[in-house]
RNA sequence: GACCCUGUCGUCUAGCCUGGUCCAGGACAAGAGCUUUUCAAGCUCUCGACACGGGUUCAAAUCCCGUCAGGGUCACCA
């Protein structure tokens, strides 16, 4: 039975890093048909914080990752000290004294050559004779990352680990500690790093870093899994848009990239973009219905739910972001359309007063209130003006909507219906 | 500095294992055009890469060596 694990450490939000090696972890327990283990690495007490362990579980939850089994470091401290307890009797380790008469447990490295078949990137060797001794159990009683990491794994009975790059050089401390113990070294497998545009480690300073942050921006969890996944594994067919599921059966581990690669928001934007064009729009109300709440165009409680259905499905394949949305469709919540004033100056800057008025006295008594027979209106009324069509039609819109870029004008005024249509056109024209 | 990892278009990659079908394919971005009612979407086209130097071979992006470059790690943090 193949086991992993994704192991965590509660002193921040799950990073888009995090989020990535929980995909591959996640991805080949899938794919082997092994089960999948979380643990929450909280052995350094000062900075571990309840409130990213929920933010963390939070983000996997959101991004599909079901775990089977999960377990807390911080429950499992006497574990760690019986087998350290076990290496000191044996005579490996060895106890140091501080001088406030703290006791650490030490392991003791002895000199020799350590190889490592990593599945991804094939035999490294390593040389212990450049490895120091290796605190075990800390003065204040707690284990080290290392130490803690060998015996979990090694009871949990992690067969393959699967982690970030940034480990490799941990990997042999482990090996020696996996031996020490009697215990079988699991596989390894080391994943690139996500890099960002300045070359360096995924920052802040280069751009959004937790999961939750791309949620709160608008990126769908089956859009950002897709990009994460590119960003290191190929189908093969020169596929671009694939699902997890469907990643699960093509994938294997050693078709994984070795090279760490940058972090392009404008791909994912794009493939979002996808996501979005396709999505089920009640999929896409179901997002956005707590958004638009917060900002007072509807109430939880009773709102048209067909019509905002409708009114999505007229901008989902115009937005790159889910959130996009909510300034991109303002106009049919508010009062009255939120004007870009650039827009306004352009458009409404001259006395469209007897054209409005015309057109919304034709509307007033259309029968035909259907946007093919909106469209034949509005063509007929500047056939009769001797106008060009799109020379009302931008100013038009501008009035409806307050902005100079949305969905068709004829479909825009269709789902405002007559009464507002009339009454945001009559407005401009003057007494 | 030491050790380790990695080097294909600006970015993500296919190809590399099993040399020839690759004067290197796809996608994003960028640029141009079509469509048009704006913005998108869609469609068409353009730009653009095997880090460098040796070697092996009839033949190298593919194999070997070196150089250079980038990254990672060197904690009683995880």
């Amino acid at each position: 039975m193949i086991r992993v694990r994704f192991a965590p450490s509660p002193t921040g939000n799950l990073h888009i890093g995090g989020g990535r090696t929980a995909l591959f972890n996640w991805l080949f327990s899938q794919s082997q048909g092994g089960k999948f283990i979380l643990r929450i690495e909280d052995t350094d007490q000062a900075r571990s914080k309840k409130e990213f362990i929920d933010e963390i579980l939070e983000s996997l939850k959101w991004l599909g990752f079901n775990w089977d089994e999960l377990y807390y470091q911080s429950e499992r401290f006497q574990r760690y000290r019986n087998q350290a307890q076990r290496l000191l009797e044996q005579g490996l380790a060895y106890i140091e004294k501080s001088p406030e008469g703290k006791e650490a447990i030490i392991y003791k490295v002895l000199p020799k050559k350590i190889q490592v078949q990593d599945l991804i990137r094939g035999e490294i060797e390593f040389d212990a004779a450049l490895i120091k001794d290796q605190v075990l159990i800390k003065s204040d009683g707690t284990p080290t990352y290392n130490f803690a990491c060998v015996v979990d794994d090694a009871e949990m009975e992690i067969t393959h680990i699967i982690r970030g790059d940034d480990h490799i050089s941990n990997t042999p401390k482990q090996v020696l500690l996996y031996e020490a113990l009697g215990f079988t070294v699991p596989n390894f497998a080391h994943l690139p790093l996500i890099m960002g545009v300045d070359g360096g480690r995924l920052s802040k300073r280069t751009g959004a870093t937790a999961i939750s942050d791309y949620r709160k921006m608008g990126y769908l969890p089956a859009a950002l899994l897709n990009y994460l996944l590119l960003l290191s594994w190929a189908p093969g067919d020169n596929r671009e848009l694939i699902s997890v599921q469907e990643a699960v059966r093509l994938f294997e581990i050693r078709n994984v990239n070795k090279t760490s690669a940058t972090f392009d928001l404008k791909k994912l934007d794009w493939i979002n973009s996808q996501y979005l064009k396709d999505a089920d729009p009640a999929a896409l109300a179901q997002e956005l219905i707590p958004l638009l709440v917060q900002k007072n165009y509807i109430t939880a409680e009773h709102y048209d739910r067909p019509y905002l259905l409708a009114i999505i499905k007229l901008f989902q394949a115009r937005l790159s972001r889910l959130n996009d949305f909510l300034d991109w469709a303002d106009f049919f919540f508010l009062e009255q359309p939120a004007f870009d004033p650039a827009a306004k100056e352009k458009y409404l800057a001259s006395d469209l007063s007897k054209e409005f008025s015309m057109f919304a006295t034709r509307l007033q008594s259309l029968d035909n209130f259907e946007v093919v027979g909106i469209e034949e209106c509005f063509r007929q009324l500047v056939a009769e003006l001797g106008i060009e069509a799109k020379k009302l039609i931008h100013p038009v819109r501008v009035a409806l909507t307050g902005k100079t870029i949305g969905p068709g004008l004829f479909e825009v005024i269709y789902y405002l219906g007559k009464e507002r249509s009339c009454q945001r056109l009559l407005s401009w024209v003057k007494k």
